[in-house]
DNA sequence: TTCGATGACTAGAGCGCTCTAGTTCGAGGT
DNA sequence: ACCTCGAACTAGAGCGCTCTAGTCATCGAA
């Protein structure tokens, strides 16, 4: 059916150890050879099946990626990891945690495949299970800190990035500044004490907190809780985007105009805030470095290194045109 | 290091076959020897190697699937394709095509691990493409017609969406109604001639095609063509949702008012479609439906099955808050 | 008693590769 | 002439499974 290294070897003429010293790359073979197997090769359409190199090779050099789907953050995240794996000779292998497949289901399914590292982007494990699971196999946490942590982490400052958003609100002269909280979400801690840090250090002690999370949904219902308090915010900060579009949209419907009655900062300078007719001014995260150091580490461990520190990526702000100064 | 078949067969005082045999839970075994095998297998964490297994069973049963990485609708697919394979004891393996990972790498990896088919959510390759691919193995198209064919199609009967939707808006009384196109884009073709076909049946000859496209900024600059033309359509119907809110974002700005100035029609009811500050009209297509027959269809060939007519599923108008009738 | 039948289990070849431990051969040194 | 050495190439044993073609009891029927 199917052309093996079988029928290339026999067609040039040659020992199927030979075909696979020239599709590894390694030397042992002269130049006229290779020329010769390479053109066979391509001729009968030969392609190394990947499970039998796997299974033959002894190891795998697969690295398994969990990411959530709906999310575009994690999107971006793929995309890069995909870019930062093509040089290394590494495999990236996916698996989506949707609303009808846990991340249990996907892990699972990595290792069954014989992954030799995990990357799980944003996961919700519980840092327990994440720990069980770095003992069966070198882990890398993505975007979500832990606490006690046995596994590697590599995630953005986010501390840093709330404090930055914070203080660039301050700056231009808020004084009642708002965070909504991404309750339990991956990052939420730290943007929490970013936040309240910048608050206290600007002599702000005016710390309003109003429950949130990831989602427009979520932003939506804090865009109402907003409206409803007294005295008014002058300024939010998002959990993230998609909170901030969710809050943009409940607000602009009450009649409240940003930037000029509401100062709004998101956080991950997702696509949309890009956008000339949104103009979100948010915190953008760097998801190439994220991603590079991500496999760098999986690849790392599986390789046997010892395990490192957490790594932290420093975020930027981007200032667009949904925050000026308060009335 | 980790544990195999031969462990387990060791351990449990039985060979590899009646181990293989309980794993497969093919007959064979006692059910006595059965419940001895799995507990052993559990008490060594014992997992079946899927590259070996598909190496041994000289089939993968993998149906590989490619799919644009930041497309929300794409994403909703994913999931509802996990779904569906999930009873068939078939297994999915997902290939993203990303701005840095072109279409062609996409399949190709598809093949290097001997996936048996392939589904390819609105893909972009040509059509001729799409040919050679399916000579090689049973190919899928999702959510893209494919004119002089031999590739399975499944897909959304577009053109009854947009007739739907365009139909929806006359009978509110609108008569200038715009299509904001959506290029070469999958899909763009059969909107078009709903859109046309509608109107045409409505008796109106203002047909208005503005040019556009599927993402958000497709949907902005349309917006501002549309505030250019005169006289301005009192109705649009957007590609889809995602070109909805440029188009939203970019008119509110401008001060019109939705519904009341413009009714704004969408395409996917994508999430954000369906949030309370959002609102947005739109046309749901059934991503459970097309997975379903996707993934059905592609076992079905890979099984080697015949190949069918090309399949459509019914689309449905959901009516929200952004369509009115004209001023 | 013999003879299938049937159920439970095993031996071992094979899947398409990799990789170690060779073999072969021609060139260069003495 | 002989020896050595390295480059080019090959044999064959895995990798962890599946699955065909068995073997071996046991049992009911003739």
């Amino acid at each position: 059916m199917t052309v093996t290294m079988e029928d290339v070897a026999r067609e040039a003429g040659v020992s199927r150890a030979l075909v696979s010293i020239v599709f590894r790359d390694v030397e042992g073979a002269s130049t006229a050879t290779r020329e010769r197997v390479r053109e066979v090769a391509d001729r009968l359409g030969y392609r190394p099946d990947q499970r039998a190199r796997q299974l033959g090779r002894r190891r795998t050099r697969l690295v398994g990626v969990t990411y959530a789907v709906h999310l575009p953050f994690h999107g971006e995240l793929v995309e890069a990891l995909y870019a930062a794996a093509a040089p290394t000779g590494w495999d990236v292998m996916l698996s989506p945690v949707t609303a009808r497949r846990d991340e249990t289901t996907a892990v699972e399914s990595l290792l069954d495949h014989r992954c030799e590292a995990v990357v799980l982007l944003g996961p919700s494990l519980p840092s327990r299970a994440l720990d069980l699971l770095f003992a069966r196999v070198p882990t890398v946490v993505v975007a979500r800190s832990v606490p006690r942590r046995t596994v590697q982490v590599v995630r953005t400052d986010d501390a840093a990035g709330a404090r930055a958003a914070t203080e660039h609100l301050r700056s231009l002269g808020h004084r009642r500044i708002a965070l909504v909280d991404g309750g339990r979400a991956p990052g939420a801690a730290e943007r929490r004490r970013g936040y309240r840090a910048a608050m206290r250090a600007g002599g702000l002690d005016d710390v309003a907190l109003v429950p949130g999370g990831p989602t427009e949904h979520d932003g939506e219902a804090a865009g109402e809780a907003l409206l409803a308090t007294s005295p008014r915010p002058t300024a939010v900060l998002a959990f993230n985007d998609d909170c901030a579009m969710g809050l943009l949209n409940t607000v602009r419907g009450a009649g409240v105009r940003v930037p000029s009655d509401l100062s709004v900062v998101g956080y991950d300078d997702t696509a949309v805030a890009g956008l000339r007719a949104v103009s979100l001014t948010t915190v953008g995260q760097d998801p190439d470095a994220l991603a590079h150091l991500a496999v760098t580490r999986a690849i790392a461990l599986a390789e046997g290194d010892a395990a490192s520190a957490e790594q932290v990526v420093p975020p930027h702000l981007v200032v667009r045109s949904t925050t000026a100064p308060p009335p």
